[in-house]
DNA sequence: GACCTTACTGCGAACGGTTGGCGTCTGTCT
DNA sequence: AGACAGACGCCAACCGTTCGCAGTAAGGTC
């Protein structure tokens, strides 16, 4: 069995992973003062899973409402908002639409294409130069992926 | 005379220098196939002797109505857009509040405290490793001023 | 200078994303 | 179990911006 099926042990472990993480993170929640409610497991489990790493407010919403149908739209921007307060997740304006949010361990930062709208994720090392001139020049701190940097990607010259 | 007003004299030349920009301006717009209205002259004017580099539409609006009362906001927005396209004005959007323009030859990046607001012009040269380093290895070419950084300046660590 | 085309205008309504107030409900601590 | 503080659904308002409309006027042409 061990053998024949790994893959099924695989994404059971997976589930097993998403699940204690969501438990982690309302365990903060809680221990900030606030309380679990079936709309924010559902809200954190959706932005566990999510395919995208990048999910915009509207996203969570369609995963959440999928299996919960009444938890409010509202109810989403306020949990996010205290996700964010508790550094689980950013919150990035990228400028066009809506702001989208990801996990804080994803981190990264954004090229949006000012064409085609395509968001390009680039690790923080590049950065990294720049946030140092910044700090040094001018003692601005970088905060880490809340910005986007627009440009022309690869395909729209 | 001249000895005594140098003042006087360097305003005057200030002003003679921003009719000229803004006529300049005013044709580049014509030659593109547009026309020239006492709302667009009172914009061009109002984006050249604006006190801060960075005007929101607002601000834009204000200045121009204090003229002319009955240009319209959505004229304003107009025109800005129109300026933009022709490459007149960049408009970045600072991620809270309202996008800010300025003009292309006033070029810098922007630094946007998250804690006060406020807005730290960086020259263009600051980036420029980081605009080689992610056309380099993405293919992406930064658009200049189109973006803001975000983080915490000096005064708010 | 009159004319005609077409762009620009003021107006106001609508948009999209987000926030706020309300009264009710429900976790959580004791 | 009871009490209190959050969180909830609902929905209206918010802000910056865009759009459609009908009217006006700029600027090339004769």
């Amino acid at each position: 069995m061990g053998a024949m099926a790994p893959v099924h042990h695989h994404e059971q472990h997976e589930h097993h992973d998403v699940e204690e993480h969501v438990s982690a993170i309302l365990d903060l929640l809680r221990s900030d003062g606030g309380r679990i409610t079936t709309g924010r497991r559902a809200i954190v489990r959706a932005l566990l899973t999510a395919a995208d790493h990048h999910v915009t407010a509207e996203d969570v919403t369609a995963a959440v409402q999928a299996e919960h149908p009444d938890v409010h739209l509202s109810t989403i921007y306020r949990t996010l908002d205290s996700l964010e307060r508790l550094g689980v997740v950013n919150r990035v304006n990228l400028g066009h639409g809506g702001a989208v949010y990801h996990l804080v361990d994803h981190a990264h930062h954004h090229l949006v294409c000012e064409r085609c709208g395509a968001v390009t994720e680039v690790p923080d090392d590049v950065f990294d130069p720049l946030a140092g001139a910044l700090a040094a020049r001018y003692g601005f701190v970088v905060s880490p992926h809340r910005f986007a940097v627009t440009g022309r990607c690869r395909d729209c010259q």
